[in-house]
DNA sequence: TAGTGGTCTAGACCACTGG
DNA sequence: CAGTGGTCTAGACCACTAA
């Protein structure tokens, strides 16, 4: 057969019958929430093997516009290309930008409920946390850029103990021990005036303005197993991130 | 052929290969730098056929670890799965995380110069920009939720007067109007001391902690077209994100 | 049970790269 | 030129779903 279109092009087949799909799902020949014609159909219809419709459907399966389900059929999902942008960090590490560039010093550590604390730790008020308060310097600093609270469910507390002024995370130190999955980092920014007792220990002034960022850390199985408030001095810190524009799905 | 494993498990064959692969890679059988067995040679490895193969492949292609190249044959990119974390926007619009629910009012729109404001705008200190300065608000309640400065080069700059108080976001009407294409979105947040006349706009008190937004658009020609530079009061804004944890490249 | 997508084989030709 | 990955066919069986 020859595999020249009709516009002289020679492109794979794959892409020209996914082109087709798209422009066919785009002017809502296929609504979203039909079946796209089965695998046999199209090979009829565009007359190739079944081989190359699965790749023309796999193509536009990973732009997001269609599901595929077996013994069913394949459904359109969406009918225009979900273009969107991601944050992207190369590793939860970035989170601290400056992770391996910092150290920690303890203040305490001690047991708390959450009616104990201001933070908003999540489940039973009565809840036994184990929670780590400390500092965080950038090398020989000689003033903080963080004043932080780590919390852990009691049962995962241990943790806190044996981590002492160790430069690994937290969070990954609860899941070599404990064997947790973190599935996702839920963050909130916002700023604060900074309490006395926290500005004494942040060498600040009182009621200056501060960037709080609190954390949750979330398992695999959903369970909260790690949260952090941090203060941070308006002038020793700034959180960046860069968005770029992509396709495809981050969520499928 | 029995498509039980020595598990007794009933996989994939490609999915068997593949953690084959992967394994062997980690393991330093098969250097980062050098060359995948070819496919023939995996088929006669493993015993399956070509298209196994290049599923096989094709996973831990997709997992970032090796890369094909006609003619030439599979390299080995990496020899760890590069998991990392995204932060998802179904949209830029996400950035207002109730952009829908808002509205602008305008105070001013000027010409300026990089020296005439404490934004840090990029390039020559004499280039001019336009700026509109404003206020954003949910609803209709009575206090803003931010002050806000957009920064357009002068180029650009009749959006600016065109859009008054419209909903629609700047940079959509710049990638409209001019056919920039906008690459990425370049977010720094930091804590302030509101200074007097911004308090004022915003009904806060003065020298009182507010939230600042500085955002830079990119184009595609690596232009920044728009810049701005929000202050939110503390207690009426925060930002919050979820960073879900994935496999695959984004970058790529 | 009929029909869907998922997996797999065997074999073929093409496009591209390097020597 | 020989050898690589890229594309494609024809045909088969399997796993799953719904009627």
């Amino acid at each position: 057969m020859d595999r020249t279109s009709v516009f002289g092009e020679r492109r794979p087949r794959y892409q020209i019958v996914a082109e087709n799909l798209l422009a066919a799902i785009q002017q809502g020949s296929y609504p979203v929430g039909s079946a796209l014609p089965t695998e046999q159909e199209l090979c009829a219809q565009f007359n190739v093997s079944r081989h190359t419709v699965r790749e023309a459907v796999r193509l536009i399966e990973q732009m997001g516009l269609v599901s595929r389900h077996q013994g069913i059929g394949t459904k359109v999902e969406r009918d225009k290309v979900d273009q969107h942008y991601v944050q992207t960090l190369a590793n939860i590490s970035d989170l601290w930008q400056y992770v391996n560039e910092t150290h920690r010093t303890v203040l305490d550590i001690r047991d708390v409920t959450a009616k104990q604390v201001e933070v908003p730790l999540p489940g039973d008020r009565e809840a036994p946390w184990r929670m780590l308060e400390g500092l965080r310097y950038v090398r020989n600093e000689a003033e903080p850029i963080a004043w932080t609270q780590i919390f852990l469910p009691k049962a995962y507390g241990a943790v806190l103990d044996e981590a002492g002024n160790e430069r690994a995370l937290i969070y990954s130190l609860v899941e070599k021990k404990f064997g947790v999955v973190t599935r996702s980092v839920r963050q909130e920014i916002s700023a604060v005036e900074i309490s006395k007792p926290v500005a004494a220990a942040l060498k600040v002034r009182a009621r200056s303005p501060g960037l709080a960022m609190l954390r949750q850390y979330v398992s695999n199985s959903g369970e909260i197993f790690e949260l952090t408030w941090s203060i941070h001095p308006a002038d020793r810190y700034r959180y960046s991130m860069e968005m770029v524009r992509s396709y495809g799905t981050a969520r499928d």
